[in-house]
DNA sequence: CAGTATATTGACGTTAACGTAAACGTCAAT
DNA sequence: ATTGACGTTTACGTTAACGTCAATATACTG
């Protein structure tokens, strides 16, 4: 595991251009070091990056995915008022993720049905074309 | 339950505008029938629109969304290669849908660990400024 | 020291998924 | 006959999330 990171290991390693990397940048996603003029990323940012794109999976838009990167934070210091509102946003996205599992056991369950009446069809064509027949 | 459906009462039902309804018919992923030149929707197509609605839940793009929305129709007629090929498919759809469920999981993983630190900095607080001297 | 690789900022282009507005048809009720 | 409520098409506007140059700087490398 490396110190730190250019722009460009991380692109790699991620499947992604540096131009996404710079981009989740300007939306405040990331504030990586600079060294000169040139971007230093550390393992926090990495793991930022990590967890940006594992929010992206789940479609959500880089606002939410901000907002939520920044709960990693703000669990650790901030006043009361800012962490009772970290609370309530936590709860909010744990209903969403709630809601995208069912939707996902629903989807997977459909998805059963309609392989298995997939697979039933093609043994019947198969068969009437009499396959087995070595 | 209704047989048919105008396009305004669908919109109401799933909280979305018309236009969005008819940009969905648009880009293929639905196609009602004409009374004269309004649209008529069918029970058949009240589904299609909630599967399509769930999809969108889970950040699918609308082109894959369509894709899987075929699929509930080519499990059904078809030839051979067809069929094989929705096989496929499924099965792609299938490793998205687990790979986002991990996500999903590791989400509230670490949203439950936020909380809990965010709880605890709140009951730190409290207690120092003793709230509970009633 | 010229060449190559990697970095930067800046600007414009692009695609998806609608929003918004204009201009018009239709039908029931006043 | 007109007013609403609902529908239609056409077309341009908008936002998100980058892609794609271009011009420039920095650094290593033979």
């Amino acid at each position: 595991m490396q110190e730190t990171y250019t722009i460009s290991e991380l692109g790699k390693e991620f499947g992604i251009t540096t131009r996404a990397i710079r981009f989740y940048e300007d939306k405040q996603l990331l504030s990586p070091i600079r060294n000169g003029n040139r971007r230093v990323y550390t393992r926090s940012d990495r793991t930022r990056l990590k967890l940006l794109l594992r929010g992206k999976r789940l479609g959500w838009p880089l606002d939410e995915i901000r907002d939520v990167l920044n709960m990693y934070d703000a669990g650790h210091a901030g006043e009361l008022q800012q962490l009772e509102y970290t609370c309530q946003k936590i709860a909010l996205s744990r209903k969403q993720l709630e809601q995208q599992k069912q939707d996902i056991d629903a989807s997977l369950t459909d998805l059963a049905t309609i392989e298995q009446r997939c697979r039933e069809r093609i043994r019947s064509i198969s068969t009437d074309r009499g396959e087995n027949a070595a």
